[in-house]
DNA sequence: CTGAAAGCGCTTACAG
DNA sequence: CTGAAAGCGCTTACAG
C-alpha cells in the first residue's frame, strides 16, 4: 500500500486557524502551543511563551472545542432533557440550571422530549460523546430504566426517581398537606381537587397529600370531589364548570397546579361566582402568572430555579468526584404563598391592594 | 525513540463500547462497522451486515457523537445565545428554535449572555468547534462586530442586525405605528409612552413609531409624555405613578412592552384609576400573562416562536447550502390584539367576559 | 464488498 | 524547557 499521497485527503476546514498553523507561524511545536493555550506557565520558557502568544493573536486563533473534548475525554457540557422547553415552569428550571452551569463553566445541551419515549431515547443516544452528564426530567414516563442512559454516564433525575440514579424531587406531598391544612384552618371541609395527568409523578404525590388530608375530615363520598385534569389551563376551566354543576357543594378547590387554578378562576368568573367569597381557589407551583390573575392566586410555591440549580450541582458532583457514594435523593421544600384567592388575606379580592411587583425584573420583555 | 509501549498510554474511557470493540467482536473492520452504522446498505454484503448488527446490539453500542463530529467536520448542533434564558419572551423563542431544530435533527447548545460583552465573547469562543452555526440575540449591545464570531461560521442575528450578517427582526416600527393608529382612532390624543432600555434596538424602533405617530397629532410638549423605562415590571409601575403625577393629563399609555404595561396596570389599580375607563393601557409583545391580567391587556402581538423558527431555518440554510448569496434580512410582522385594557372591546372591564383560555396547553405546570 | 490507514484538531506521557 | 508521536473515536478515499 502506498504510504504517501500527493495531495491531502481532506479539504481544509473553512473555519478558523488550527493549532498546527499557529505552531508553524511561531516556529514551535504544537505541543508548546498547546501548553501556553492551557496556561502551563512553568512548562514553557517566558521567551517562547511570548512568541507563541504572538502567533496565536496574529492568527486570531480560537481552539476547537470538539477536538479538545475528544482528546481530553471531557466535554464540559451537561445535557438537559425536559418534557418541554417552554412554559413558565420549564423556563425557570432552565434558568436555574444555566445559573449553576455558568458558575462551573459548563455548557448546556438542551432538548425537549415531548413526553415521548422514542424521542427521549433518540436524544439520549445522540448525546453520547457530547456531554459529561445528564439532567433528565420525565415525570410522565414512569421510571426511566438504566439502560436508557448511554454508557455509565452520570445522570440526575428531576421530578421522578429510580433506585439506581441520583434524583431531586419537589416535596409535593408535604406541600399538598400544608395547603390542605391551610384550607381546613379557614373552615373548609368540602374541598374539591383537580388532578394532574394520570401517570405524572408530581401529580400523584399532590393527590396523595390531598387524599390523606381529606381522610381526616370524614367527608363522605369524598371521591366525588376529585376531578380529572391534565395540568393545562383548559382542564382547569372544564373542571370549573364541573365543580359548579356538581352536587357536592364544594367551598374550595385545590388545583394540582397553577395553570389549572387559573383556568378555574376564568370559569368561575364567567359564571359570576365570587372568589374567594363564594369559592376559594388554590394552586401549586408558584408560577409568575399567579400574581397577575384576579384575584391573585394562593399557591404552594416551589423554588423552581433552585430545583434546576440543585440538579446541576448534583451532576457536577458526580462528574468531578468520581467516587460513587451511592445514590442521593434530594427533596426540595415548598412553601405556602397566601394571596387573595383563598380568602385568608386581609386584602380580600375587590379591595385596594398592594402592587404585586416582582422583585427581580421578571422577564423584562426581552 | 521507542516505537511501542508495553501499556496503552491512556486509560480506557469509562463510557460505553467503541467502534473498535464492536469490530473486534464481529470479526470485521471498523470501516465496515462504520458503514452499517451509517446505513450504507449497498456497500456492505447482507451477511456481513447481519454480523455487524449483531455485535452492535450485543455490546449495546452507541456511537460517540463528539468523535463523529470531529471526523465529519459537522456537529449537527446550533449554538443559541440569548440575553437571558428565562422569561416568557425567551422561553417562547427557545421553543420556536427547538421545534425547528427537532425537525432538522439538530441539537441546541444554549447560553445566556446576560447582556455582558465579555460573557458573550467567551461563550462564542467556547462554541467554536462545537456548533455548525450560531443564532445570536443581543439587542442591548449595539451591533456585534464580525470579529466576535469565531472563524467564518454561519450566524444569524435576532432583534438586531449588521451589514455582514443574516438577521431577523420584529416589525417593531410597524407594530408601534399600528397601535398608535388604533389609539388615536379611539379618540386619544395625549398618549404617554413608557420607553424601553436606552440602547435596546427593539425599544428604539417602538419609540420611533410612537414619535412618528405623535408628530402627526400636533400635541405640544409631547416630549413630556415620554417616560423612562427598562422593560421591567417595576419600571412600568414607577412609570404609572409618574403618569398620574404628571401635569400632562394623558388619557392613554403605550408601554414599550407587556411587562411594563402590567406594572402600569398595578400602579393604576392601586391608585383607584379605572382602566380603561379613566385611562387606556396597551403593551407590546403578546406575552401570555397579558391574557390573565385584569383588565386583559391590549397589545401588539409578536409570534415569538415563529421568530425562533425563522432564525433557525436561516442558519440551517446557510449551513447546508454553502453558497453565500449575500445577507438576508427578514422582518417578522406583528398584529394588534385588542382586549379590554384599551377600552375598544365591547366587553369592557368589569363586565362578564369570555374566558381567556389558551388554545394550546400553555405551559401546563410541567 | 472489505480493510488498512490517514485524517479531523487537539492533549499529554515520554524522551531528551 | 521542548518536540515527536500516540491517542481520543470516528469517517472515508484508496486499493484491492
Amino acid at each position: 500500500p502506498a504510504r504517501r499521497r500527493a495531495s491531502p485527503r481532506r479539504k481544509r476546514r473553512e473555519g478558523g486557524a488550527t493549532i498546527k498553523e499557529v505552531a508553524a507561524r511561531a516556529g514551535l511545536s504544537v505541543a508548546t502551543i498547546s501548553r501556553v493555550l492551557n496556561g502551563k506557565e512553568d512548562a514553557v520558557h517566558p521567551k517562547t511563551w511570548g512568541r507563541a502568544r504572538e502567533a496565536i493573536d496574529e492568527l486570531r486563533y480560537i481552539p476547537h472545542g470538539g477536538a479538545r473534548s475528544l482528546s481530553m475525554n471531557r466535554t464540559n457540557t451537561v445535557g438537559v432533557l425536559l418534557p418541554e422547553l417552554h412554559g413558565e415552569f420549564f423556563s425557570e428550571v432552565i434558568r436555574g440550571i444555566d445559573l449553576a452551569a455558568r458558575a462551573h463553566s459548563y455548557h448546556l445541551l438542551v432538548s425537549g422530549s415531548h413526553n415521548d419515549w422514542k424521542e427521549m431515547s433518540a436524544v439520549l443516544a445522540a448525546m453520547r460523546g457530547r456531554v459529561d452528564g445528564l439532567i433528565v426530567m420525565a415525570p410522565d414516563l414512569g421510571s426511566p430504566v438504566a439502560s436508557d442512559f448511554p454508557g455509565s454516564i452520570p445522570v440526575v433525575l428531576m421530578n421522578c426517581s429510580t433506585d439506581i440514579n441520583d434524583s431531586i424531587v419537589i416535596d409535593n406531598y408535604g406541600g399538598s398537606v400544608a395547603m390542605m391544612r391551610h384550607l381546613t384552618a379557614l373552615g373548609h371541609q368540602r374541598i374539591a381537587f383537580v388532578k394532574g395527568p394520570d401517570r405524572n409523578a408530581d401529580a400523584g404525590e399532590r393527590l396523595r397529600g390531598y387524599r390523606n388530608a381529606m381522610s381526616h375530615l370524614g367527608t363522605t363520598d369524598r371521591k366525588h370531589l376529585e376531578i380529572a385534569g391534565d395540568f393545562s389551563e383548559e382542564a382547569g376551566y372544564t373542571a370549573g364548570t364541573a365543580v359548579l354543576a356538581s352536587s357536592m357543594k364544594a367551598t374550595a378547590v385545590f388545583a394540582a397546579n397553577d395553570s389549572m387554578a387559573i383556568g378555574m378562576l376564568c370559569a368561575l368568573r364567567e359564571a359570576g361566582i365570587n372568589v374567594p367569597g363564594q369559592m376559594a381557589v388554590v394552586g401549586f407551583d408558584g408560577i409568575p402568572a399567579g400574581r397577575y390573575v384576579y384575584p391573585s392566586l394562593t399557591t404552594v410555591n416551589v423554588d423552581i430555579a433552585e430545583l434546576g440549580r440543585c440538579a446541576f450541582d448534583s451532576v457536577v458532583n458526580i462528574i468531578e468526584a468520581k467516587k460513587k457514594t451511592g445514590f442521593r435523593r434530594q427533596i426540595l421544600p415548598t412553601d405556602l404563598v397566601i394571596r387573595e384567592s383563598c380568602g385568608a388575606s386581609r386584602t380580600a379580592a375587590g379591595n385596594r391592594q398592594q402592587p404585586q411587583i416582582t422583585s427581580a425584573a421578571s422577564g423584562g420583555g426581552h
